[in-house]
DNA sequence: TTGAGCGCTGCTTAAAATGCAGCGTTCATC
DNA sequence: GATGAACGCTGCATTTTAAGCAGCGCTCAA
């Protein structure tokens, strides 16, 4: 969209807080970029960012000015995906920020069963922690965001959501296996390997611990599942995930996942977040739908 | 803006229906609008309008993009009103349609006040039947449309409501002058002149004529108030109004209004209308509130 | 059958955007 | 306190883009 340009420069110099950088992005001269930007600035009547010895930054006008283009932009991509389904071609790009938890089963299954009837939609996925997850959507960066135990503002619209109990995850040899369920109390005799304290699950666990004064033996912490499953398999620590993450029994490896007793767990939420007042792709719009619906189904069977 | 300046033209040859005709009230040449039109196309990769013997008709895509494009406009009609509001110029245009019954005393007055807070802020007035005025704010002309007895359908929001009964205008020396109320079938004893069939009042008094079996002496029929006025001034006929025009003694002239008793009168609304999803400038916003305050107030007393 | 009105196009000309090189400034670093 | 990197900005030459002009072929009402 040729007449577009502008608005995206303009955009992406507020991103980058630099004429320079974000001329370098946008493969123009910074030349040509600061003198887009005067014009403009020019034809407004006002200045829309600050220049500061080290860049620049957006001025009240500025932010409006970048609120509406961002607004603008994503209704054009609309269109653009409106015709395309139109011409038959359902195509598309379906952009998904989420945390480490859903990516690996409950994400990619319904990815995969989407891409069963629409096999030309692309997806890109950021995986992340919520706070980061809320602060792309909020940016345009994606259509949608999957985030668990998080603070959701204003501007932001639950689609779905899905109440999610933490399960404890071990090797199958480990004493705690033996159980069905197995207490909060009774990981602390053992050693633990915990999400860093960006991950929502950790954010649940120390709220539960501290209100029970448990004191965890903590192996090691990361952010990465990954890590702590590595973890849990070869030094035969206890690991926590949600349970949507965490498949009862995984046929890749020896790990198996026990529920927590429900007295020892508070209510956390798994959200499916949208940017309120957007309007989204055909692609992206019908996938949150079967989304929604999957975790509307998924939460009726416990 | 420049930018916008291809958004304008296509919306200006969808509304002309030609490009040539766009062309001239645009004052750029045909063969310059022709190609802008072209490149837009194909970079959309989909015609916008289909060509025909006498000029060119939207598709499908083409009112999509319109619908779109008219849209951001009006958006960066309201970022602008806010950059001004911002530099403390309180500057703006208000545009409205409404009905003939309304511009005399109500709004006039409603107008006037606010131009005595903000007297930088022009007003523009379109005074028409409800149809056309639904249609102008449907068509992002106007910002408001306050109009009486209308169906308005989806994709218009109803701000403020406000009930108005029908009144009898007529000499002060007209025999059913003396009454406090009149009743309708009292006035078809005497030659009336009625608003012509594109004003909502007057398809109030066809529906009770009907259903009462009234059977009026038309003296005359106008779609112009003045014209109703001066007949019912010279010529001695009794004319009808709402209320909210029909002030009950006007100092101006001899022509006083008298209430219809309620019992003849089905519910009648004066609406006041706003496009839905739409997001006004400043002043236009502010007139808004303040009008739909004004409207509970007179509500308010009988 | 004719002519007015339409969309479209080749060519020329005017305008706008871009790139290049370089200026003055700020600020972290040594 | 000197220094250099990073920044925004500007004059000028160049390229790219848009606009205007004249004219073609077409359709359809008169």
């Amino acid at each position: 969209m040729r007449h577009l340009t502008l608005l995206q420069h303009v955009v992406e110099v507020a991103r980058s807080g630099s004429i320079r950088k974000a001329a370098e992005r946008l493969n123009i001269t910074s030349s040509a970029l600061n003198r887009r930007v005067q014009d403009l600035e020019e034809e407004l009547g006002t200045p829309l960012f600050e220049r500061r010895a080290r860049g620049v930054s957006l001025t009240t006008a500025g932010e409006m000015f970048v609120s509406t283009a961002q607004h603008h932009l994503s209704e054009m991509d609309r269109f653009r995906s409106q015709i395309e389904e139109l011409r038959g071609l359902r195509r598309g790009v379906v952009r998904i920020a989420c945390s480490q938890a859903l990516a690996q089963d409950f994400l990619a299954t319904q990815i995969a069963a989407f891409q069963n009837d629409r096999p030309k939609v692309a997806f890109e996925l950021k995986v992340t922690d919520h706070e980061t997850a809320l602060a792309a959507l909020r940016d345009y960066e994606v259509d949608l965001a999957l985030v668990f135990h998080a603070v959701i503002g204003t501007g932001i619209a639950v689609t779905a959501r899905m109440p999610q109990r933490l399960a404890a995850i071990m090797r199958a040899d480990h004493p705690l296996a033996a159980q069905r369920t197995v207490r909060l109390a009774e990981c602390a005799s053992y050693p633990v390997a915990l999400p860093d304290r960006t991950l929502g699950s950790r954010q649940l666990i120390d709220q539960v611990a501290s209100r029970q004064e448990l004191r965890f033996q903590v192996a090691a912490e990361s952010g990465s599942f990954e890590m702590l499953r590595g973890l849990v398999m070869r030094g035969n620590a206890i690991s926590f995930q949600i349970e949507i993450g965490a498949p009862p029994r995984d046929v890749h490896s020896d790990v198996v996942a026990r529920q927590i007793d429900d007295r020892d767990l508070p209510q956390a939420d798994l959200s499916l977040c949208q940017l309120r007042g957007r309007s989204l792709s055909v692609a992206a719009a019908l996938f949150i739908e079967r989304l929604a619906q999957a975790m509307q189904v998924a939460r009726k069977v416990p």
